[in-house]
DNA sequence: ATTGGTCTGTACCGACCGGTATAGACTAGA
DNA sequence: TCTAGTCTATACCGGTCGGTACAGACCAAT
């Protein structure tokens, strides 16, 4: 059993996940992710099947690191409101760093879901649950610690906060400014107030 | 000068405009444009130069007849706080009844940006200013008749409002039913209870 | 009837697509 | 040293893409 060892497939995965990222899976030609892996043609096709399994791996990787990271830290704050008004900023933040606009790769995902398939699009809706949880289980400890109004609805005021979320990441990719996006997210801020 | 006139160019460009509507640029092949609107090849061509001109004719005419239908009707009411109630219960009706999930032409083309050059990108910024526009005015004359409080920001709501309406088109494309689709049109009425 | 221009149908172009095949270089165990 | 398996490099496949070319049908004004 020679050479059981081969290159470094996590290395290509995060590359080709930006590649997917910021083009979407329609417009990343094999071609583009072979030169930006640096894996050549035989062995990507050997290590991954071919474009479309590369493509959601490329997605669960995206899907299980930004929610690592991005969940993990705000959670930890233990301060429900501020969790959320955190996510807000550091989306607008990110959005307005990012000089490809690439955008969310979950969101840029669900308006392409059309001409994706049920892996895909379960993978997508999944991730959506996970952010509209954040939301409501934020909401749910700030009521019952007294910070936020016991008046307001969870899972509505989630279902709310998810779509302002998306719309702040669709629009960066467009024409909006970076004020109108910190006002989205203002008006995030004060749906729980 | 014989045969002066030529065939229904403005049903053919209605056709199309269904095409690209559903299916984006990109995924949209000549080959079905041709087959859709019933127009040969070299007519095509010769009536509109292209592929791109032909989708910049079809994203002008939705924006034009969309824009004409939804907000004379609105305006009309000269009820601002119903016209906005009106435009949220609209887009779910529409987004809920639309069995091909095409979503908004112009929300569609905004996470496709990145791939428009500066024509396309110009006639979608400029529609979203419309809808901002209309949402911004109805507060502003609801507040004037003391039908919409004067606490609130007029601008920066109108961008929320937009906000939320390009969730509602977006999740309705993806794995969002129609209860949720319901629930964020509902927040939306609040942010102008 | 001739003429000029637009229609239809179809064949074709070069480019690119995702995917496959193959030949040889290389490495590690037997 | 032999061998089995993975690497690289490259050529190639059929299919689709947007766009062009061209021949002939058709029509209206002269």
């Amino acid at each position: 059993m020679p050479w059981e060892k081969s290159f470094d497939e996590e290395a290509a995965l995060e590359k080709a996940m930006h590649v997917f990222w910021s083009k979407g899976y329609d417009s990343a030609s094999m071609a583009e992710l072979i030169e930006e892996t640096g894996v050549n043609r035989g062995s990507l096709y050997n290590a991954f099947g071919g474009k479309k399994p590369l493509f959601v791996r490329a997605l669960l990787k995206y899907d299980r690191d930004w929610r690592k990271a991005t969940f993990a830290e705000l959670e930890a704050l233990d301060d429900p409101r501020r969790a959320i008004s955190d996510f807000f900023d550091n989306i607008v933040a990110d959005t307005v760093a990012d000089t490809e606009r690439k955008g969310c790769f979950l969101f840029n995902t669900v308006l392409a879901s059309s001409t994706h398939d049920a892996e895909t699009n379960a993978i997508v809706a999944n991730g959506l649950r996970e952010i509209e949880g954040f939301f409501r289980r934020s909401i749910e400890v700030g009521q019952a610690r007294g910070d936020i109004r016991k008046d307001i609805d969870p899972a509505a005021k989630a279902k709310a906060l998810l779509a302002l979320a998306l719309a702040v990441r669709v629009l960066g990719r467009g024409p909006y400014a970076a004020s109108a996006l910190r006002t989205i997210a203002d008006e995030a801020k004060k749906l729980i107030a």
